[in-house]
DNA sequence: TCCCTATGATTTACGACGCT
DNA sequence: CAGCGTCGTAAATCATAGGG
């Protein structure tokens, strides 16, 4: 009774952490002009219309995919910022 | 060009190290769970509160050792051999 | 001081799920 | 159903802390 009270010596675990995205697209990161445009039309509005993604990905030459998926990564993180801000403040 | 650019955009990426003990919580959860290093939001905050950070950093802490791990099963194996060791001798008492 | 690695934080890109 | 929203995460990258 010796056999396995030696708290977990998995053999595999990372073979049960899920998410092994295989077949997605290689991050890459964004000139500071992209980023500085994208930054730009984020403080004109948060949230895109149909017409101004088209138009900011045509200009930076993105995907509008690209374009979408920044607008709610920017959104998320503004949230966190607004977060960490009140959280400060308070307590 | 690109070096004087984020130096006061990027403040906040002004960082201290954790703690030796902070690190040594995370250790014990991460090793403790491996077969899923997943912390819920309230075990994040319990960690949080233990450590002495914020859960953003707890989670970022996860984040990181999780692919480092992963990436390099070996160079982690010393340590997570201490974690099991302490986990057994603290279960023992 | 110089150089290199460890480490914490941030940036792209999705999957899963929600709502309309 | 199409499509965009949030949430949590993987993976890559960034920038500095630490140490020899």
């Amino acid at each position: 009774k010796h056999k396995d009270d030696k708290p977990e010596l998995d053999p595999n675990p990372v073979a049960n952490w899920i998410h092994a995205r295989s077949t997605r697209k290689k991050r890459c990161p964004y000139t500071k002009y992209q980023t500085l445009e994208l930054e730009k039309e984020f403080l004109f509005n948060m949230y895109l219309t149909r017409d101004r993604r088209y138009e900011v990905a045509r200009v930076l030459n993105l995907t509008e995919r690209q374009v979408k998926i920044w607008f709610q990564n920017r959104r998320m993180k503004m949230k966190k910022m607004n977060k960490e801000k009140g959280e400060s403040k308070e307590q | 060009v690109m070096i004087l650019r984020s130096r006061f955009l990027d403040a906040r990426r002004k960082r201290r190290n954790f703690s030796k003990q902070a690190t040594e919580v995370l250790n014990e959860y991460f090793y403790s769970h491996l077969s899923n290093p997943y912390p819920s939001e309230e075990a994040k905050e319990e960690l949080a509160k233990q450590c002495g950070i914020t859960v953003s950093q707890v989670s970022n802490w996860f984040g990181n050792k999780r692919i480092r791990y992963k990436k390099n099963i070996g160079k982690f194996q010393e340590e997570a051999n201490l974690y099991a060791m302490k986990t057994a001798l603290g279960a023992r008492q």
